[in-house]
DNA sequence: TCTTGAACCTACAGTCGCTGTAGCTCCCAT
DNA sequence: ATGGGAGCTACAGCGACTGTAGGTTCAAGA
């Protein structure tokens, strides 16, 4: 046994993963990465479990799952001769929550482009933009179901 | 002038706008609705103007716009004669980021969809999610643009 | 008039998944 | 030995609320 195991700094886990490394301590204090090795110097150093683990994390939130999917997920990942009937729940779960959301955001698409296009692009005061979002009555739609919030990221 | 006006509680208000109290509150601190005249007791109470206000608000948050977007809207109907080209910039801003999202979650639920079908139902070792999210090879994109993270929100 | 209970008040913590900052310490190459 | 990049902890902030604790006010019924 001459050979030994690779080992990482953090740094080089969120280059190979493509997390950053404030989210790999992060996931650590929320429980989902354990807590590494560390030297003597106090630094954490990784192993190649580790690595798996955290690009599994990375993927998983890729595809949009929520930490706490990934976490069941992650537990079953531990159990490999278990039926995997829970995480195609999970999955199919997650895919029943895509669809929804983009049958609400179409809805959305289909009223913003109403008011963009009906407005005849003058003052205030005959905007169809500003009409429409002051009165419900000149809204197409008879009911608004909830949609998740939109902060518009860096557009940089 | 022996009429005098409608005033109401914060609460009516909530009712007349489907908002909840709290964050009627939550609005006026963060300087979107303006401080209410008070009761004796130091209860808010609120005139028309508000409950429009409010109104717009909940509106345009039942259209997704973000809290920002909405002062900005808000700021306008203050200058009727004003230009409404902003008003529709902001609109048509919104509608191109409700596309990109619909964009994304099309994509992702491809992806879903493919891994839930193809899965043997049998064990955690042999099961298609799994091993998708434990190796982006498997995977059907090159490449993962970011998603927008989603907690199921209460479905009880 | 008194009493009950709903509605109101403030202040603050929690949600989700990070991101950014301040103010340190550590490690490695020159 | 020194410089700079990487690491460390701890905490605040994002967006848009929601929930709680612990109190006060108000209006209706007895
Ligand atoms: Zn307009
Ligand atoms: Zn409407
Ligand atoms: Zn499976
Ligand atoms: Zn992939």
């Amino acid at each position: 046994m001459t050979h030994t195991a690779p080992h990482y700094p953090i740094g080089d886990l969120a280059k190979r993963t493509g997390t950053k490394v404030q989210t790999i301590r992060y996931y650590e204090s929320i429980g989902l990465l354990p807590e590494p090795a560390r030297t003597s110097g106090n630094q954490r150093i990784y192993g190649q479990d580790q690595l798996d683990r955290l690009a599994f994390i990375k993927h998983a939130r890729d595809f949009g799952f929520p930490l706490d999917a990934i976490r069941e997920l992650l537990e079953m990942t531990d159990r490999p001769a278990a039926s995997c009937a829970e995480a195609d729940a999970i999955c199919r779960r997650h895919l029943t929550e895509v669809r929804r959301r983009i049958g609400r955001l179409q809805a959305l698409e289909g009223e913003l482009k109403r008011m963009v296009e009906t407005c005849s692009h003058g003052t205030v005061a005959d905007c169809r933009v500003i009409s429409v979002l002051s009165d419900h009555e000149k809204c197409c739609a008879e009911e608004h179901e909830p949609v998740e919030t939109m902060p518009y990221k860096a557009t940089a």
